[in-house]
DNA sequence: GAGCATGATTGGCA
DNA sequence: TGCCAATCATGCTC
């Protein structure tokens, strides 16, 4: 039996001038057999070659040899192959140029901005840090989730390459699987070079769409672990007392127009050791609960008044014992009578900004 | 555990 | 972009 494989490409050279596929011995057929005796001829293989199926394995075998002996099998042969390339390349012009699939862009693209997929960023993912500076959270504090975030997507990364390698592996084996297959089955049949490789485009096309699926469930997996981290940053911590009463110092103290420039938020934030949108968010709740009930602040915005109002007081006294001629300890009555009247003002002052803030609040 | 306090988030608006 | 208003989610107090 001939047991060349018979790759077209082997044949292509070979054939008469009215009919490239027809071997040599095919040009002379006209000495020996007329035209309908070929046609029977070809009749007869290609029966053979439908019921060859049908047989049982020795009896295909036998049948196979035959089949490879037969004077006309050659010609048989590079005709199929002509068919067999028009045929491939009429399949493969309608499949070729295919648009990147913009779902797997997608995923891959968000696989790699969460330190999934490409190299791996130190110490975990971007996100990660996004959603720390975005939660202004205390560092401190955080250090211990992020710790936990970045083991478990390291977790999640692991798996992810883990299965892609797998996956990888089981296409180039399934395809060098298939090859061969088709290299066995290229001794019997005719297999173009072209066939063969639309055969491999079609595995990593199955094997491609198997791998969207993996980097689908790692994205979703992503997914839940970030809106875990997120929802346990919701976490709230109350400020401490002192940077309370900073910031209700501040906006008391400025009530007729409580809106802190950026500079005032950054000089509160640093004194209250938060962050500005802290600050922000600290404005915003208070501007619109004071709003809402102003009788319930009332007492807390007269508390402030009077407490800016002392330490003015005494910011004063400090100036005025710095400037007077008397002695730091001189405490006559009309000092006295002074700082009396000076908070006796400035509680007037913080009263009517607690009425500027009444109208404030009727914008 | 209920109710209130409070920091954070979200959607709409100018 | 900053603000408002509503809402959520958690902390705190009783």
């Amino acid at each position: 039996m001939d047991e060349q494989p018979r790759l077209m490409h082997s044949h292509a050279g070979v054939g008469m001038a009215g009919h490239p596929g027809l071997p040599q011995h095919m040009q002379e057929g006209t000495g020996g057999t007329d035209g309908d005796g070929r046609k029977q001829d070809i009749g007869d293989i290609l029966q053979q070659i439908m019921t060859i199926t049908d047989q049982s394995l020795d009896e295909a075998q036998a049948r196979k040899h035959a089949l490879n002996c037969h004077r006309m099998k050659p010609a048989l042969f590079n005709v199929l192959c002509e068919i067999k390339e028009k045929t491939v390349l009429s399949i493969r012009g309608a499949q070729e140029e295919e648009p990147p699939d913009p779902q797997l862009m997608r995923l891959d693209n968000m696989l790699l901005a969460e330190g999934v997929s490409g190299p791996e960023k130190g110490g975990g993912s971007a996100a990660a840090a996004a959603a720390a500076a975005a939660s202004g959270g205390a560092g401190a504090d955080n250090s211990a989730e992020h710790s936990d975030y970045r083991a478990k997507l390291s977790q999640i990364r692991q798996i992810y390459h883990t299965e892609l390698e797998k996956y990888e592996q089981a296409c180039n084996e399934f395809t060098t699987h298939v090859m061969n297959l088709l290299r066995e089955q290229s001794r019997t049949r005719p297999i173009s070079p072209k066939e063969i490789e639309r055969m491999v485009s079609i595995i990593h096309r199955k094997f491609s769409s198997i791998q969207m699926q993996l980097k689908q469930s790692t994205c979703e997996a992503v997914m839940i672990l970030r809106s875990r981290f997120l929802d346990a940053r919701r976490k709230r911590r109350n400020f401490n007392k002192q940077a309370t009463e900073i910031l209700n110092e501040y906006f008391y103290s400025h009530l007729s127009n409580p809106y802190p420039s950026e500079e005032a938020k950054e000089e509160l934030a640093k004194k209250c050791s938060i962050t500005v949108a802290q600050v922000s968010n600290w404005f915003g709740n208070k501007r619109i609960r004071y709003k809402k009930n102003i009788g319930k602040f009332q007492e807390e915005a007269n508390m402030y008044a009077a407490r800016t109002a002392v330490s003015a007081t005494n910011a004063s006294a400090h100036g005025s014992q710095a400037n007077s001629p008397s002695t730091p300890n001189s405490a006559d009555a009309s000092f006295c009578h002074q700082n009396y009247s000076y908070v006796c003002e400035h509680l007037i002052l913080s009263i009517s900004s607690v009425h500027f803030g009444l109208s404030f609040c009727n914008l």
